[in-house]
DNA sequence: TCAGTTGTTGATCATTTGATCAATATAAGA
DNA sequence: TCTTATATTGATCAAATGATCAACAACTGA
């Protein structure tokens, strides 16, 4: 455990610096979790003084809120582009289900879990958490709308069943996270448990295949 | 903010001052937060040194995780005798649903949500989240399988069931520490999906009506 | 009453963390 | 080239936390 000898870092341009150091804390909270992003690992991530990543930050809180918030962006782009692909509301929502409940996304998961935690004490966090929330559930409100519209679906209050969805594929990754081996192929399940919440015969779904 | 002059805490017997530390510790985590059960809070919540709340336990650590086990194991117990109070199957699943998503447990929510994150750093912590996730599991398989029995519910795997129900409840309420107003009654969509989840027929499963 | 057991404490350490600031070094413009 | 602006740093604080231990004091039994 000896400390690296540091020279000094390349002086950079503000913009490209504070990149870097987005980066790292990003790297950090996915790799070892959001308790992990702190003033001196960050820094170290980053080739740089502590000093130097204070000095781009107001506080830690806002870096941990910044980084958060980076991480769910880039989440809801992908899941919001994969569902895009698919041509149908029903296709749209299982891929949905489908690519949430994988298991690939377990890094964002804990980052998750960890943001409802320390989001208790750290406000800006905590508006980052209801802001990406909201995101999440207008995506899923989307797919619904969607359904309802072409008559896949019957019609239902979106915006519930949207929050109801979100919730469940939140709980059952956080369970995941602690009980890998709880349930074997979660989306079967989760997908019977939304035919019921839409009101759709069992069967309408279709459980996605596992890729290989 | 003066600190409490403080006198000499009463002499007690090993036994009772054991019961005081875990009380005070149990207090400051359904008040405040795991994350608030440190030594010293401990120590002046239940009018003591922070040497003695160290001498009853070998570690930090340990404590949080024997309060998360204490909180827990209370939860389950009373939501266990709600569940035992009803007659039939479709009944105790109702009840089970509505007690566990009414909003009256944020407390308790709280603490879950924080043993999922520190259990990342704290073994034994995760070792009591595991057991107690096991346990709740259990008291739902129970319904399940009553259920099941006397011909309400249609066979399911009723172990790959519960850990799905679990999951939604744990979700919905972690969802409602952040967004609370996020929809409505939960408990009614969260019928609509257990009863697709079980191959039940719409409107089978009661939804509890609100005490007042 | 007195000695021994042990519950209890004050003092103190070592770590970790967020934060500040004067000083230094480097890039860019005059 | 020389000056200026500023990116970067080392040194340093204060606060909070977990932990240890010698010393003190209260109960207990002989």
């Amino acid at each position: 455990m000896s400390s690296t000898p540091r020279k000094r870092a390349e002086r950079k341009s503000p913009a490209e610096r504070r990149i870097e150091i987005a980066a790292a804390a990003r790297t950090l909270a996915l790799g070892e979790g959001l308790a992990a992003v702190t003033l001196r690992a960050v820094a170290a991530r980053a080739g740089v003084t502590p000093a130097l990543v204070a000095h781009y930050q107001p506080s830690m809180d806002a870096l941990i809120a910044e980084t958060f918030d980076a991480i769910v962006a880039v989440e809801i782009e992908e899941v919001g582009a994969l569902v895009a692909e698919q041509s149908t509301p029903p296709e749209r929502l299982s891929a949905l289900i489908g690519t949430l409940l994988d298991g690939s996304r377990e890094d964002v998961t804990v980052v998750w879990v960890e943001a409802w935690a320390l989001g208790r004490r750290n406000e800006s966090l905590a508006a980052s958490v209801r802001h990406r929330m909201d995101a999440w559930q207008s995506v899923i409100v989307g797919v619904i709308d969607d359904g309802v519209e072409s008559g896949d679906f019957e019609p239902v209050d979106a915006a519930a069943a949207a929050w109801q969805l979100l919730g469940m594929i939140d709980g059952l990754n956080a369970q995941a996270l602690v009980r890998w081996d709880g349930a074997g192929r979660r989306d079967a399940l989760t997908t019977r448990s939304v035919e019921g919440l839409l009101g759709l015969r069992p069967g309408v779904l279709q459980v996605e295949p596992v890729e290989t």
